[in-house]
RNA sequence: GGGAGUAUAGCUCAGCUGGUUAGAGCGCCUGCCUUACAAGCAGGAGGUCACAGGUUCGAGCCCUGUUACUCCCACCA
């Protein structure tokens, strides 16, 4: 047996019992026939990321349930792994090389992708490392990476296969475009911001002289890409102009005015001006009608095609256009508008909608599996009401560009011909053209959408297209956890490839969480400098205390706020655990936890209570409600266990009972069990320090209920006892007598068998010189005593001469007015015939009980009132 | 425009399928170094569960409406 430390010091325990679990081959999850699999794979973080606190949260979440499941049998395995993440770390990348002067186009391709991979192998582990120092019991040898060699391989199957089965086509549409990016984005992709702007009413002046027509719009610059303007056909002002031309301003084009559905009569002037390719409503529009479409603003931002203001920045431009329509007579007046804008995802620049040739995925065909599945229950969302959020998306989900203008990633394996021009996609490189033959062809050199290769996650890293043991033992995996901000991004499309590719859903259960915010409800951003640093809190506080502040007083799907106080607070209940274990073990003369023959009732109490406690938290562990769980196993430790049991024991182990020790060291051990997947570091250093059990708690068996511990009867005894332990208690610190003055204590009840058995512990916990018990019956007036009163007993205490009987007198009588007011109530419920026939029978049995209860405290309550006068 | 969430103690939040006198942490007040822990122990103050109706024997929880805040989606130039 080991010496504890006063004081429990996590880093001085975390990194060797982590170094322990890996030794000992625990996080390894074996196919094993025997045992029933349980599968989560991890959400990828960013090669490029520092863990923070929502990877905390989501981790905790994960760890929790995997070595949950562990404890209880399955072949539990956690696949870890992380995320190429295309713009992210090519940015990084760049910003680097920008240091040095130069642009991945100095580099060119080849070069810049080995200063990526080389980026990647020097800094791709840091996420990693910390990822442990929280405790996370992944499987460490299954560690995959989007872009490693199987997980390439998945992607290249998946876009061969769609293309063939014509779900992947290529396209000239409008797209978002990061001009900072320089990429087209896809829908999930962009941000939308409210910002303050304006609305400039322009005036066209008619071909034919006969007038203008006047046009609102929020983007002046976009005119010079114009190509027509559109009034509602419906709109009797404008009937005639329609078939007429007019003259784009600065740019004398002439333009065709056309009648389409889309113009809202109501906004701006009921007339709209036509840019096909900066706008999709006004590319679709321009579709119908035939529209020229005039491209004026390239991949960065700035005017094309656009005479003298080519070159400008579209910001510029706008200035520069606003000041030469007003000098020009040709600006009417402008407004204030708040519009939304759409923003990067990554940087937060305004996107640009512009029409591009890209690649696309049909949805429509894909979404109908996906939401079936949803719907009839075979993936299940927790909380539900995400199911919704989900199914929304899904059922007007529009086609997804999947095509990325940067060259980290997985690049488009299709290739063109030179000379004919046909398109040739394989699954291996083409050295010719697969229509003519000819040697001249070149690959496109755009790359996919980094969620292109997550979204084949689940069944890509166990080893799919090939069909691998692992695959057909793992997959599908059970849960996925993840916040509710990337559903659409990810959630979404696992969902439906893992429908189309494997015919199976990728998982059964999907537990959302919420963000962790600041104290003001702020997100938490590099930019606002309000990050917590959850390093920081594990340096500090030790990852048990951090995971437990997490994981508790929160529930599922809401966001939470972080407070680092709360992180103190869970670190002293880590200490709380530490010093209940130096008690037990301090005390320990056995070496084994198996339970006495003869239990005394403290003992029957305590494991009741423990019994219960592994019934509820199992329940919800079913229902993922660990917060639930957790705070319940605290409750139980501090509470019960700490607070009553510990010092019930304590004149015992001062005798030297052994039996006592025995069912300390038993409660102990499963404490340990039920806090360890919340908090494993201690949890498994104190076991550890244990005289008993298997190498190792994280293997150990996760407690359940059994009937055979249950003593409901035992659990009431001895709560009589410990009322009139708190009642003396209450009554002493009411009149300020100090713990070392201590009193003889006399007991009048009905079952004094039961005080009597209490007697050594209303001792030692009441502050009692000595504990007289008499049966009701020779109840009696008892001069220059002070009385207390519980549901099962009068208490008499010699400490008269301390108490103002007046004060005591008008307390007993409110008191009495409260008790006798519940009494009332109580007794207007058991009259109320449909309150006796339609509740169910126990309801009415505790509601009984509670009326007796409450007659005998009015009873005793009545008669020290008599015994004052 | 559509959808969702939140509103409970001074602060932050729990409260699982409706069934005690609504809980915790922090903070506050009083008293304690009681031989595991002062990162502790004991005692205490503090809530018309946002508001208004309704269903029910019974509502913090279910239904309807109102108010306030938050988020998501769509997007009228």
């Amino acid at each position: 047996m080991k010496e504890l430390p006063k004081v429990y010091d996590p880093k001085s325990v975390e990194k060797r019992v982590y170094q322990m679990w890996v030794d000992g081959g625990y996080f390894h999850a074996e196919r094993d026939r025997s045992k029933k699999p349980f599968t989560i794979v991890i959400p990828p973080p960013n090669v490029t990321g520092q863990l923070h606190l929502g990877h905390a949260f989501d981790e905790t979440l994960q760890d929790v349930l995997i070595r949950y499941k562990r404890m209880m049998g399955y072949s539990a395995l956690w696949l870890p792994g992380y995320d190429h993440a295309g713009i992210a770390t090519q940015i990084k990348v760049e910003e680097q090389l920008r240091g040095e002067g130069l642009t991945r186009f100095d580099l060119g391709r080849e070069k810049f992708l080995d200063r990526v991979w080389d980026w990647k192998n020097k800094y791709g582990d840091r996420i990693v490392e910390q990822l442990k120092t929280l405790g996370s019991s992944c499987d460490w040898e299954r560690q995959r990476f989007t872009m490693d060699e199987g997980c390439s391989k998945a992607v290249r199957e998946v876009f061969c296969s769609l293309y063939e089965k014509g779900l992947i086509y290529k396209g000239k549409r409008i797209i978002n475009w990061c001009p900072h990016c320089t990429t087209a984005l896809s829908d999930a992709e962009v941000e939308y911001e409210e910002k303050p702007g304006k609305l400039w009413h322009i005036r066209y002046p008619l071909s034919d002289g006969s007038g203008y027509v006047t046009v609102a719009t929020t983007r002046p610059e976009t005119m010079l890409g114009d190509s027509g303007v559109a009034v509602n056909p419906e709109d009797e002002r404008y009937t005639d102009l329609v078939g007429k031309t007019c003259i784009l301003p600065l740019v004398n084009r002439e333009i065709p005015i056309v009648a389409d559905e889309y113009v809202d009569r109501t906004f701006g002037t009921g007339c709209v001006k036509m840019t096909p390719c900066h706008d999709p409503n006004d590319f679709e529009v321009g579709l119908r009608h035939d529209l020229e479409q005039i491209l004026v603003i390239d991949g960065e931002g700035r005017i094309i095609n656009g005479g003298k203001y080519n070159g400008m920045d579209r910001y510029e431009a706008r200035k520069a256009i606003v000041a030469d329509l007003e000098e020009q007579g040709y600006l009417v007046k402008i407004e204030d508008h708040v519009h939304n804008v759409g923003t990067c995802y990554r940087c937060h620049s305004d996107v640009e909608p512009l029409a591009s040739d890209q690649w696309f995925v049909k949805m429509e065909p894909l979404a109908r599996e996906a939401i079936r599945v949803v719907e009839d229950g075979t993936i299940k969302f927790v909380p539900d009401r995400f199911a919704k959020t989900y199914l929304n998306w899904m059922h007007n989900v529009r086609d997804w560009c999947i095509s990325r203008q940067l060259w980290w990633g997985h690049q488009i394996p299709a290739w063109y011909c030179n000379d004919c021009g046909h398109m040739t996609v394989s699954r291996t490189d083409p050295t010719e053209c697969e229509h003519c033959h000819s040697k001249n062809i070149e690959r496109d050199p755009d790359v996919l959408d980094t969620w292109f290769s997550s979204a084949l996650w689940p069944f890509s890293t166990l080893g799919w297209p090939d069909k691998t043991e692992d695959l057909e033992y793992f997959y599908p995996t059970d849960v996925l956890v993840t916040g509710y901000d990337i559903i659409f991004f990810w959630v979404a499309r696992m969902i439906f490839s893992g429908m189309e590719h494997t015919g199976k859903a990728p998982f059964k259960t999907v537990l959302i969480h919420g963000l962790i915010r600041d104290p003001q409800g702020k997100k938490m951003s590099k930019s606002a400098g309000n990050g917590v640093d959850p390093i920081e809190m594990i340096d500090r506080y030790g990852a048990d205390a951090l995971r437990f502040n997490i994981i508790t007083g929160n529930s599922p799907g809401n966001d939470m706020r972080f407070y680092t106080e709360r992180c103190e607070a869970m670190r002293n209940f880590a200490n709380k655990i530490w010093n209940a274990s130096r008690f037990v073990m301090m005390n320990l003369t056995v070496e084994d936890a198996e339970l006495p023959d003869k239990l005394e009732l403290p003992d029957k109490w305590v494991l009741s209570k423990l019994n219960a406690l592994m019934g509820e938290v199992n329940d919800n562990f079913d229902r993922f409600e660990l917060g639930i769980a957790a705070q319940k196993i605290y409750d139980f430790i501090w509470d019960t266990f700490c607070d009553w049991y510990i010092e019930l024991s304590k004149p015992r182990l001062a005798e030297g009972d052994e039996d006592v020790q025995r069912v300390l060291l038993y409660v102990l051990t499963d404490v340990l069990k039920l806090l360890h997947p919340f908090m494993p570091f201690i949890t498994e250093e104190i076991y550890q320090a244990l005289p008993h059990g298997k190498s190792a708690l994280i293997i150990e068996d996760y407690p359940v209920y059994d009937e055979k511990l249950s003593f409901p009867e035992e659990e009431a005894d001895l709560e009589k006892v410990m009322d009139a332990v708190s009642a003396i208690r209450s009554k002493r610190s009411a009149m300020n007598v100090p713990p070392s003055r201590r009193s003889k204590v006399i007991i009048s009840t009905a079952t004094p068998e039961h005080f009597r058995a209490g007697a050594p512990y209303i001792m030692r916990l009441a502050s009692a010189s000595e504990v007289e018990v008499t049966a009701e019956s020779q109840d009696e007036e008892r001069e220059g005593m002070v009385t207390v009163v519980t549901h099962s007993a009068r208490v008499f205490l010699p400490l008269r001469e301390l108490v103002d009987l007046d004060a005591e007198r008008e307390r007993i009588e409110k008191e009495l007015k409260k008790n006798r007011g519940f009494l009332e109530g109580q007794m207007k419920k058991l009259s109320n015939e449909a309150f006796i026939s339609r509740a169910p029978e126990n309801v009415v049995r505790t509601e009984r009980e509670k009326a007796e209860k409450l007659r005998s405290l009015i009873e005793n309550l009545e008669k020290s009132l008599e015994a004052l006068k």
